[in-house]
DNA sequence: CCAAAAGTGGTACGCTAGTACCAGATTGGT
DNA sequence: ACCAATCTGGTACTAGCGTACCACTTTTGG
């Protein structure tokens, strides 16, 4: 503790709950959305204040004024990630329910399937990105802070693929969905400890057994 | 490249193997037990040069003398500790052997097959352990040079697996362990994030849906 | 219009990491 | 017994981290 009574008009503790000026706010959610590019590349590591600030082009001293901790930003990152592949499984729906009666082939649910799960960037992208999203699922387990973000985002995919099936015409029970998403998750987990070049491929075998 | 001709009689490149003196032998495997103790603690970032010389009770250098690199040390470690459950595994199967005609419970069964995939001191040791061993799993993702070690000892467990499951009466072919494995990781993996309180419990709910 | 609040950015501090260095002690083969 | 190989351990170097500091400029509300 340096000097327990001054603090004139730093804001630095509490109140970087949100900014007070459009280009504050700018600002602060550019910052988000580079946390959220170095979190996809390089996972909870590359969240740093220097990257940060380099990323999104801005001085260093910009990530601490408008979050408190890093622990915040990477919150943020979290959240904002989640969110925007959740928009993405909606907009699949959507176009689904859209396009009425001509049905979606079973390798093309697969597929969807595949995407929501391991992320959609994991069609071509192939290792990294899929290990990159196991290291932040396991790794939100030594972030207790981010739990009920994850549950709740968890949730939403949960939800969002019991309906895609159903609107698919292939409904499964909540269980069923809960089971099934475990059996892709160990798949993909084990496939990565073992250097397999292709995560992907060895869920689609396991998910392609599955669906009826 | 500090000075490319020198290096007069120092072993500090390639051959760092292993040790020539038996008490040097002694040191070498203290490193990697205190490394190892590290790693179920902390895990991967456990390893520290500086943690582990502490924890052996020898001086920071001495980590370096005996390993080229940190690498070199959590691979070690990552053997080590993988043998030895691996050790702990056939143990209990050799008891299984033994015991003869009277068999294992149901319960008795779960339970086992629980302590092989989650680790044996999950009983009561709780979350930390295994959250930590599944750290473990996928952070080997991160460390190719660990992917050859990592799939012998997924190979060993395996087989063992099916060895026990044989041994107690309820045989399963090597495809259905297999997605057994996959089906409780992925519900761990699941659990953590949602920051379950009880992860093996899940993991045991799950099994014993799947046991016979 | 003008104080006060908000935002800006260059810089520095304290810490910990991996690793290098090297003079001295110990040890093993001949 | 001796000399070279091996081992020992204190120390220091560089790099990168999170964070703090503070003089300055811009924006905002009354």
């Amino acid at each position: 503790m340096p000097e327990p009574t001054e603090v004139p008009s730093a804001p630095t503790q509490e109140r970087t709950g949100q900014a007070s000026t459009p280009k504050g706010e700018r600002r602060r959610q550019a910052l988000v959305e580079a946390a959220s590019e170095l979190l996809v590349e390089s996972g909870f590591a590359g969240i740093r204040h220097r990257a940060v600030a380099e990323r999104a082009g801005l001085p260093l001293a910009s990530t601490t004024y408008y979050f408190s901790s890093i622990e915040e930003l990477v919150e943020r990152a979290v959240e904002y990630h989640g969110r925007t592949e959740l928009a993405w499984g909606r907009d699949r729906l959507a176009e689904l329910a859209e396009s009425g009666d001509e049905r979606l082939s079973r390798d093309e649910l697969c597929e969807l399937v595949l995407d929501m799960l391991l992320g959609h960037n994991s069609r071509d992208g192939g290792l990294d990105v899929v290990l990159l999203r196991y290291e932040r699922l396991v790794g939100s387990g030594r972030r207790p802070y981010l739990a009920p973000l994850m549950r709740e985002m968890g949730d939403e995919l949960h939800a969002l693929l019991v309906e895609i099936l159903a609107q698919a015409g292939a409904p499964m029970s909540s269980a069923g969905m809960t089971r099934l998403i475990a059996l892709i998750d160990g798949t993909v987990v084990n496939a990565l400890i073992e250097a397999d070049t292709d995560p992907r491929g060895a869920a689609r075998r396991v998910l392609r057994a599955e669906l009826p």
